[in-house]
DNA sequence: TGTACATCAGTGAACGCGCGTTCACTGATGTAC
DNA sequence: TGTACATCAGTGAACGCGCGTTCACTGATGTAC
């Protein structure tokens, strides 16, 4: 292997590197204020860096925060993945409890969900990978539901639990400190609710 | 009666027609464009008038688009609450049907309604206003399985119901040019499930 | 090995814009005497 | 009935601030000869 290689190969891995260390002070800023307050200069600032050197990272903030958001729900949708993929039927309940729970504790995610969902337009790349993640979790969850012989249009029990899903956590939210705690509990109490409903199907 | 009284009277119509009038010229804004890009000064634009009128008839710009909300949204919820209390069953299928259809055609007031449920803090006057609104249409939804005669947490449906019902209408929205009749009909669909399935508590 | 030049990560300050809100002022109408 | 003064809806322009993004520059490291 040429020297010049050596050397390129850990150039790249030092920008990597640097791309990390900045979706990390995103995801340290996003996990204490809501991220529609989240500046470039916060961000910066958390990772020791200048404003301008994001910019040779990412080519705007939508860009940054689109792929902290990828990051991060990856992780709970692969293990979600998982366990259905794992359990002979479905495992609806622990799928439901896991979403809640991810969702309650990790609020910045959903709220940049709800703001990819309900904002305007943007950027057709983004929105191809947006579009392909959902197609992906709705394609678990009809295994879910194939697993138990569920009647009917499986297509659309899968949109109707992940519509609830969104909605339980977009209804029962944090009153004014209310703690997270009791918000986790009145959530999977409508959740469990909903895995009963969903289990005649 | 004084004349006085009479002149003090009309000055209030007079008062009263001029908040009416900058109320419905936001609402003519929102249904152009997504309410978060309405300036006030677009506002002023459309009912003829300067920004800074606005500012005698409302403190900011968060109580005047919470005024314009609370108006928009009262008049169908009367109209869910009239078919829910005359009828023998609750009527759960119109009641889900109406509430889809009217936020599908009204996206403006969903988008204020994410927006203060997600959103931070607000002004704690217009925060109890909204908890009241809240508690009104849960108590109605209330009376729909009362009526159904549903076993167990009457409250716990209701609150499965409401979630679920924002949860559709959060999640499957206009594409890049689908258009809203689609929508309906993909969203009225997955409500139908929705009705199927709360038939059964 | 030494020198001139290229590259490129990195920077702090500045640009530019949008937008809520306020300011200082006008002019019509009402009121007191 | 006429005059001086008060009131108050209404205005256009300006203030102020936040924040994404870009600019012009620096300095370290690599490369060619």
């Amino acid at each position: 292997m040429k020297k010049q290689t050596v050397l390129s190969k850990l150039k790249e891995q030092e920008k990597l590197a640097r791309r990390t260390i900045i979706i990390d002070a995103a995801e340290k800023e996003f996990a204490e204020k809501p991220f529609q307050k989240v500046t470039m200069r916060d961000i910066a600032k958390r990772a020791g860096i200048s404003p301008a050197l994001i910019y040779r990272h990412f080519p705007d903030q939508q860009s940054l925060f689109a792929e902290a958001f990828m990051r991060g729900i990856g992780k709970v949708f692969e293990k979600i993945f998982v366990t259905i993929d794992e359990s002979p039927d479905g495992a609806i309940e622990q799928v439901i409890s896991d979403f809640i729970e991810y969702f309650t504790f990790n609020d910045q995610y959903f709220q940049m969900m709800m703001n990819f969902l309900l904002g305007g337009p943007i950027d057709p790349e983004l929105f191809d990978k947006l579009t392909k993640i959902e197609r992906e979790i709705l394609g678990h969850f009809d295994i879910i539901f194939i697993k138990m012989n569920a009647d009917g249009d499986i297509r659309n029990h899968s949109h109707t639990l992940f519509a609830s899903l969104i909605g339980i956590v977009a209804t029962f939210r944090n009153h004014p400190e209310k703690n997270m705690q009791q918000v986790l509990m009145h959530r999977q109490k409508i959740a469990r609710n909903l895995s009963k409903l969903l289990k005649n199907v």
